[in-house]
This record gives structure tokens, C-alpha cells and sequence, in this order.
DNA sequence: AGCACA
């Protein structure tokens, strides 16, 4: 098979073309600029200037191909390089046959609508960066209608996020009749083709979709939640992730996994409410002061994990033992003299639990660590001694009615008090989850 | 200083 080209080629030359792309154009460099600049080898039919992030790169046309070389000839041996303003203009061919000036097109209807979404914030809209979009409707009727509605008019505010302000709509026809979609994202989606591969930037952590052809996250809610943790300056223990997870409700089994050098764990909540508010609170949040422990949080596809075995990277918290503490991971140090701190309390019979799990590496088990907490939701299953009621469900248990001596050694109202894992006394790291 | 409406 012949190649287009078997000669050594200088790797930025580009095949021959009537449009020449100049770039270090000066600053707001005119169409006549452009003219001037090429008229000398032959007769400029089209020009586009302000191209490019920097609006300093533009195209000219020529009439005929040999106008477009018999320049690129001339300053190719030219020891004047090209200047606009005294400023050196670089010069090629453009990998485009024809300039493609949406100018002419903007009057005349069509099936796509090109929209500018104007305001200070209007990055922030629709949560990923999208500036401008592309909307193809099935006819040009009603793609009109969609204009003539929308032009010039604010996106309504309770479809913004509270802190971004007024964001305008900019609506022309584009020249496009089909827009080429290759990939279901943040930033493009074809609705009507509901098999189109997924960007890798749409699926999470999990190999989870995403973003779906409904235009909003897909990413189907479970009970339980995959935790990935960034910046993990310090270690990340089994209890103290079922002391952040706790704050909102049972947390019934964790299984803590390395994955990709990162660590990852799985938190089991009862019902999938419960790991919704704690996905919404914590995600982001870092567990420790100072950027440390960043956690990241996706809905599993798990609905029950598989707890094979108790021992300090994986816990089934719901394992039922008569009269035994079923978490006091969570207490960090049992209350003593407390009802159920008694014989009974003697845990993990069988072998199933292999104890308190080790201060892993020498870090202190997080007792010092200032979190607030919503204390109604805290302590489900604190220990319940035998004939206790069950603990209810999320949000019905009120304080009052826990067991005298459950709480916590060291923990008021709303704060647990956990340890740095360099032991030193820590500034509240997540006020209600704030960073 | 490197290609135009995602």
C-alpha cells in the first residue's frame, strides 16, 4: 500500500492546502490585515481571524492551491519572515480544504443550535465545565421553537446550583445537521443512541457507569458505598472508617481492599437512604485535618457484601453474639463498668473475631479526632445487651433512649473525639464535614 | 507558537 508520502517529511509539514493557518498573529489582527498579508500571491477569498484559545491564529483562502504555495514558497526561502505589525507571523497549510465561516450560517435555520451559556459562573453549570453545547433536535421546526423560547433567556434559577449566579442563553443555528457524537460524557451525549460507549472520564472508581443517556448521573443508588481515598498521608483504619460511616446509621459490614495503589473499602449500610446521606455528606471530605484521607465515594454494585472472615481490613458488624460488644471499634476503648462491658463481653467466641483490631502500624486508634456528629444517628448499634430492642431504623432512636453506659467514653453530645494518628490533638477536621 | 461551534 503506497504512503501518501515516502519521504522523510519535517513533522510539521502539512500536505498542501488553499487555506494557510498563521499563527503569532498580534493582538486583534483584522480581516484586511489578513488580505494585505496574502494578496501579493494571489486573491484572498476567505478569511477567519481571532481563532484559537488565544484569538491569535487565523485562516486565509486563496482562490486557487498554487496562491496558497507561492507563498508558503516565498517565506519558506524569504529571509523577511511574514509580519503583521512588525510582528512575525508563522505560516502553513492548513489541514482544512476550505474555511468554514459559521457567520453565513447563524441566520439559517436549522436542526442544531449552538448555545453560549453567558455569566460569571456559567462554567459551573450543569456541574462539569460546559461552556457551550450543541443541541440537535430531530427537525428544524423544532429546533426554532427551542430558539425563539429560550434565546436571551436566563436559565431558571432553581436549576442552578445556589452560588452560581444568572446564566444566559445564547442560542444561533449552528452549520451542523448531525453532530458526530463518539462518546457518552459530561460533556456530550447522544440520547439516541443508547449503546454508545461511555468516556473513560465518565466511569468512576468502581468501573461504574456514570453518566446516563437520561442526561443525569447514573449511577444506580445502593446501600452500599465504594470508598476510595486520596492523599492518604496517613493510615486509614477499619474503625475509623465505621466511625466516619456511622454518623449516619448502622453501618452493618466494611471490607477495605487495595486497588490500583490506592486504598479502597466498601461500607454496608441497611438501606440505600442511609448511604445516600452519607455519600452526599462525606463525599470530598477529608478524613483527617490538612487535605489528608480525601474520600471519594460511588454507589457499589454490591447490595450485600460477602464478609468472609473479621480481621482488621474486613468486618460484618451484624454478626449477632449473645451479650458480646458487637463493635466496640467504634468506642476505641470499652466504657468499663458499664452493663454490658461484663463477662459476656469476653468477644469474637469461635474464632471469629480475631479481637480489637491491632492499632495497626502504631497509629492510635482515632479517639481524638474532633467530629461532629448527628447523635440521634450515631450509635445504632451500640451495644444492645440481650433483650434489648432492636435498634430502629435511621433517625428514629432517640438519644435518650440508649442504654445507660453506651456512650462512648470521652464523646459529648454531637463530637466525637478521635486521636491523629500522630497522636497529636487535632483541630475539628470535619466540621459537619466541611473539607 | 501549532487548526475554527462540543
Amino acid at each position: 500500500m503506497a504512503s501518501v508520502s515516502s519521504q522523510p517529511q519535517f513533522r510539521y509539514t502539512q500536505p498542501p492546502s488553499k487555506v494557510l493557518h498563521l499563527r503569532n498573529l498580534p493582538w486583534e489582527c483584522t480581516e484586511e490585515e489578513l488580505i494585505e498579508l496574502g494578496k501579493p500571491f494571489g486573491k484572498v477569498v476567505n478569511t477567519k481571524c481571532n481563532v484559537g484559545a488565544n484569538k491569535n491564529q487565523a485562516f486565509i483562502e486563496f482562490a486557487d492551491l498554487n496562491q496558497a504555495i507561492a507563498m508558503i514558497s516565498y517565506y519558506a526561502s524569504s529571509s523577511e519572515p511574514a509580519q503583521i505589525r512588525g510582528k512575525t507571523v508563522y505560516l502553513q497549510y492548513s489541514n482544512r480544504q476550505e474555511i468554514v465561516n459559521n457567520k453565513t450560517t447563524a441566520d439559517t435555520a436549522g436542526n442544531v443550535l449552538l448555545v453560549t451559556i453567558e455569566g460569571n459562573e456559567a462554567r459551573q453549570v450543569s456541574i462539569e465545565v460546559l461552556h457551550l453545547a450543541l443541541i440537535q433536535f430531530s427537525d428544524t421546526e423544532t429546533a426554532s421553537s427551542a430558539k425563539n423560547a429560550l434565546d436571551s433567556r436566563s436559565i431558571p434559577r432553581y436549576l442552578l446550583p445556589e452560588h452560581v449566579g444568572p446564566c444566559t442563553l445564547r442560542i444561533t443555528y449552528s452549520a451542523h445537521t448531525d453532530l458526530s457524537v463518539k462518546f457518552q460524557s459530561h460533556r456530550s451525549r447522544d440520547y439516541t443512541n443508547p449503546y454508545l460507549p461511555v468516556a473513560p472520564s465518565a466511569i468512576d472508581a468502581a468501573g461504574q457507569l456514570s453518566v446516563g443517556v437520561d442526561g443525569k448521573k447514573l449511577e444506580p443508588e445502593s446501600n452500599v458505598l465504594l470508598a476510595s481515598i486520596e492523599n492518604m498521608q496517613y493510615a486509614v483504619t477499619l474503625d475509623v472508617l465505621h466511625t466516619v460511616f456511622s454518623a449516619f446509621g448502622l453501618v452493618q459490614k466494611i471490607a477495605m481492599f487495595e486497588k490500583n495503589g490506592g486504598l479502597q473499602a466498601l461500607i454496608q449500610y441497611p438501606d440505600v437512604q442511609t448511604a445516600v446521606v452519607a455519600k452526599e455528606a462525606l463525599e470530598g471530605h477529608c478524613i483527617y485535618d490538612g487535605g489528608f484521607c480525601k474520600l471519594h465515594l460511588s454507589y457499589s454494585r454490591h447490595t450485600d457484601l460477602s464478609i468472609k472472615v473479621n480481621n482488621d481490613r474486613s468486618r460484618d458488624y451484624t454478626i449477632p453474639i449473645h451479650g458480646a460488644m458487637i463493635q466496640p471499634s467504634i468506642l476505641g476503648q470499652q466504657p468499663t463498668g458499664g452493663p454490658m462491658s461484663g463477662a459476656t463481653a469476653a468477644p469474637y467466641n469461635g474464632g471469629q473475631y480475631p479481637g480489637p483490631p491491632p492499632s495497626s502500624g502504631g497509629w492510635a486508634p482515632p479517639q481524638h479526632m474532633h467530629m461532629q456528629m448527628p447523635m440521634q444517628n450515631y450509635p445504632y448499634n451500640m451495644p444492645s445487651g440481650p433483650g434489648a430492642a432492636p435498634p430502629g431504623p435511621p433517625g428514629t432512636m432517640p438519644p435518650g433512649s440508649l442504654p445507660p453506659g453506651s456512650m462512648p467514653l470521652e464523646m459529648g453530645p454531637g463530637t466525637m473525639h478521635m486521636q491523629n494518628p500522630n497522636g497529636l490533638p487535632q483541630p475539628p477536621a470535619m466540621p459537619p464535614y466541611s473539607q
